[in-house]
DNA sequence: TTGGAAAAATGAACAGTGTTCATAATATTT
DNA sequence: AAATATTATGAACACTGTTCATTTTTCCAA
């Protein structure tokens, strides 16, 4: 069964490969501008040796996706043996916010772009994002035990933060920021972080 | 000269006629899968002949841009006149957030695409942008002089305010809120309104 | 080692895209 | 009515995602 095993590991391989081009060139030309025919080019394939190995351009897309979420998750891991509900939910945030900034393309794949949702992959693509919503919702029900959010729902709840987070990233991906043009793009995303942590925290 | 003048007006009709049924072919298909051949088979004229009342492809979408920005300045204007700042702040958020549910593609043209900022047009492009965030800013500042967001800079937190909006909105137009499998998309969006305008009126 | 079967890779072909431009049709002026 | 200026056309170019008959390579049994 060795030859098998092989084949397998190649066609994993193989995989990798294409996954690794579509990466570079859809961070850099974007999904849109990105070509099947850029992506073989650059492994030196031909083009059609591609759907071999991914269905269509979306099968290539969520693969990023689940990359992404992996990544986001490597990311958020450690933070979840700070004690502290509170102190964790901000250094969540943090993270988040410092994952959009380092990676910026991969953040507007997971986050913006629209391609992803449109088919029956919907249930395993997700399944990555539910998990990492997982855990703001778990951070925000040990807050809730500690005093925090008296009385609020969790779903909505964490729909609220992950929007005021997911907007600041959101309009910094695709250059909204620029009509503060005396502001510095970075000091926008900080200072706006700053003041939103400012009100989850304060109490009343 | 009245020939010179309806030859004029012929050329403004004409960019008008080709801009609706841009209108009606982006919002239904998407910037990016809707055609010039589409549009000048809609208006029954050659693809050519779109050319030589747009540039290209992006001006079309720069129209479309300002007209965006236009129909929500519209919108909001009625509420300058509510006199309590505070009121008039979450006036304008509920405002907001109803031209995003209802112009779901307007507002993603507006606010998250990526076409539009890559040229020279910049300066007249986010002219109308400007104008809508100047509206927040004056509210706010007059909110700082009733006493609200002590001590805070109004540039920062406006960016702040705009972003928890747009999150939601955002997460919104490209279906990320699928993640929330038992609520509503409408839901979510009215209760994580409601909760952040919670934490913007809180005392502290 | 060779022959045949199975697997993998190819690249031409299809129907589409944005954009350009020589040509044709129309409208205006002389 | 002829000459000129304006407007519209649609074929052509270089590109796109995707399919599939054909070729190449790999594998295994005789």
């Amino acid at each position: 069964m060795t030859i098998t095993a092989r084949k397998q590991r190649e066609k994993l391989e193989m995989r990798r490969i294409i996954l690794d081009a579509a990466k570079g060139i859809f961070l850099e030309k974007g999904f849109y501008s990105a070509s099947i025919r850029n992506i073989a080019e650059k492994i030196e394939y031909s083009p059609g040796t591609i759907y071999l190995y991914y269905k269509d351009k979306d099968d290539i897309f969520h693969a990023l996706h689940e990359e992404g979420f992996g990544k986001m998750l490597g990311m958020m891991q450690p933070l979840q043996h700070v004690s502290d509900p509170m102190e964790r939910l901000i250094a969540m945030g943090k993270v988040y916010m410092e994952f959009a900034l380092q990676n910026k393309e991969l953040y507007d794949l997971m986050f913006i772009m629209e391609a992803p949702i449109n088919a029956e992959h919907n249930r395993e693509k997700w399944e990555m994002g539910g998990r990492t919503l997982d855990l703001l919702k778990k951070v925000l029900a040990e807050c809730q035990e500690k005093g925090y959010f008296k009385g609020l729902n969790i779903e909505y709840l964490s729909f609220m933060i992950w929007s005021s987070l997911h907007g600041m990233c959101a309009l910094f991906c695709r250059r909204r920021c620029q009509v503060y043009e005396h502001k510095e793009e970075t000091e926008l995303l900080q200072n706006g972080m700053a003041y939103f942590t400012g009100l989850l925290t304060k109490k009343g």
